[in-house]
DNA sequence: AAAATTATCGAAAACGTTTTCGATTTTTAG
DNA sequence: CTAAAAATCGAAAACGTTTTCGATAATTTT
């Protein structure tokens, strides 16, 4: 079975294939007569037309390409779900890669849907990026570019992201007016810039609260995507500094789980005890016990709005009109439970 | 600044299009010298060829297509990765689309993936698909199609699945072996297949190991992918049953967490006073306290195995050559942990 | 009835590549 | 030195669509 093209429905029909076109197209100067026939010849036919050549000839793919970090992280994928949602709506469709947080791939892969003629491209940069001429080139094709989460500021294009030290200096402040004042930040590699606006804003919440700042209370988990470095630090935090401590914030939710583990083996009590807020609000948070307060980044809300601004600039580039870049901050949510 | 083209190429060398393509390409009618003249060009512009021309040409894309029922899902979002991976290798993208679990949807990605003239198509079935004839227009079209995990027997195309019923019997089989004599099941709805095969291991373990089965220590959970569904059931069993029980086999990790939660609340030991066995080992389940003994379905597996044998079937059909589908059961594999 | 207008159509070029096949040039063999 | 063989090249067609523009036919206006 080939697919039908057409010329066929042209030969049917004793028309050209110029005429099948424009029918098609509903374009003014054929007659209704011949639109109807053609219409519903190309309906029984089951006509649709080749993407290649529609692709060539108009030079655009309806498809946008999506780079990040990693596929299997709940952050990510729930992004991925809203942008292929947005896509949808569109009729475009969505090519995925993953850069396994390696610069090398990230630009292998930019030139790849370069290639494929996508009309638009969405990146969550890899933690090891620093050089941008891969995005430049982006923009030098004059592909339209949307950062999200993990973005570069010296890039000049659309970004969305959310403001971290400020969802950060929220949370830690939430466990001050708990009543906690030692806290403690498990916090992360100091690339990429989320793990530093975290821990800056909660270097801030402590300051405005009148509690010093204490570096021995932080802890650096450099491999944060395990949850036994979070278990590690729990136990050397104790070991550290005993009964002392009564709260801990965490760059994200894995490593507040390694935490709660090691708390819950060794008998002691969250929150009475000691307090955990997390960072990202991942679907293990409302699972765990005690379930995790932690602050929800609004990935869906994160995607649609990326994807929305791609498809402005989309349409704005293929109207000839002038671009205008946009930096959308999405607001960030305190979830809390048990956990404090 | 615009892609160069063959065209560019041929115009600054003074040779034809012809010549300069079939240099790329190794022609053997094309001069060394002329050759590395034209590599050399190619080179220092960047060209790389128009992904629509060759498409056209060649009707290949160098794309396949992949459709599941939801991304955020730590299941599907593996078998992707193993996927892209796999796709990658080969330097192929991947277009990814989600079926949301809807028949309708499921068909209609399946239209615009043939459309866009992908070279093979990848599905796991939503549990909503009855009707086949979607997977018969690939079949007809002559694209390689491979079903996994969520297969429809009777078409005739390769497969890629797990043993669930060998993988729930050897579950219970742990159990009973550990001594556990009244073990209940959480079972899912009656679609997809998979929640059948489980049960019916179960059943079969039972009596196999000359343990009555008793209908009334089987709970249905239709909403198995909410936790508080598992909760709620371990509630109802503890009501139901009392003391009597001692282990249960729950369809998926999320009711077994739900579960967990329950007993963890109401002080009931975990495995002391009853054992948990999960099914898939989502990530959580090694997170949680206690932590979940699990079946792996090897994920990675399960997607590196489909893909493979998608190109496979893709390299046949370039060549000419008759394609045989294939049927491979991936073994799965007991994770024990804590809670049994 | 002639002229102007409008409606309807199709030829042809273009998008960029690949590949067949014939033409030309160079080399080798006789 | 000529004939055959080999090496090297390019014209042209094809893939399927879109769009411009000119041609013809039908209609309206003078």
């Amino acid at each position: 079975m080939k697919p039908v093209t057409l010329k066929d429905i042209a030969r049917q029909l004793g028309i050209s294939i110029t005429t099948a076109s424009k029918a098609l197209k509903n374009y003014p100067d054929v007659s209704e007569k011949t639109k109807r026939k053609v219409r519903e010849l190309a309906e029984e036919l089951n006509y649709v037309p080749n993407a290649f050549a529609v692709g060539l000839r108009k030079q655009e793919s309806k498809i946008i390409g999506v780079i990040i970090p990693t596929m299997v992280h709940y952050f990510f994928s729930t992004v991925l779900d809203a942008i292929m949602k947005e896509a949808e709506k569109r009729d475009y469709m969505v090519i995925t890669m993953q850069s396994n947080e390696t610069y090398e791939l990230e630009k292998r892969q930019v030139d790849l849907l370069l290639n494929k003629g996508v009309d638009g491209i969405l990146i969550s940069l890899s933690n090891k990026t620093r050089d941008f001429k891969h995005l430049q080139k982006v923009i030098d094709y004059n592909i339209p570019l949307v950062l999200f989460d993990k973005i570069a500021k010296l890039v000049n294009c659309s970004k969305v992201l959310i403001d971290d030290r400020k969802a950060a200096y929220d949370a830690v402040t939430y466990l001050i007016k708990k009543g906690r004042r030692r806290i403690a930040h498990f916090r992360g590699d100091l690339n990429p810039q989320n793990s530093i606006d975290r821990f800056l804003g909660y270097k801030k919440a402590l300051e405005d609260h009148g509690i010093p700042y204490d570096p021995k209370l932080v802890y650096l988990c450099n491999n944060n995507s395990d949850f036994t470095d979070g278990y590690s630090s729990a136990k050397q935090l104790i070991d550290d500094h005993g009964e002392e401590v009564d709260a801990i914030f965490t760059v994200n939710d894995m490593l507040a789980i390694g935490a709660i583990n090691y708390f819950n083996e060794k008998g002691i009590k969250i929150p009475d005890r000691i307090a955990l807020f997390g960072f990202s609000n991942w679907f293990m948070a409302s699972v765990i016990t005690p379930s995790l307060s932690s602050v929800d980044q609004n990935a869906l809300n994160i995607g649609k709005t990326a994807t929305e601004i791609l498809f402005e600039e989309i349409s704005c580039r293929q109207k000839g009109e002038p671009i205008t870049h946009k930096k959308v901050i999405i607001d960030t949510e305190l979830v809390i439970r048990d956990s404090c």
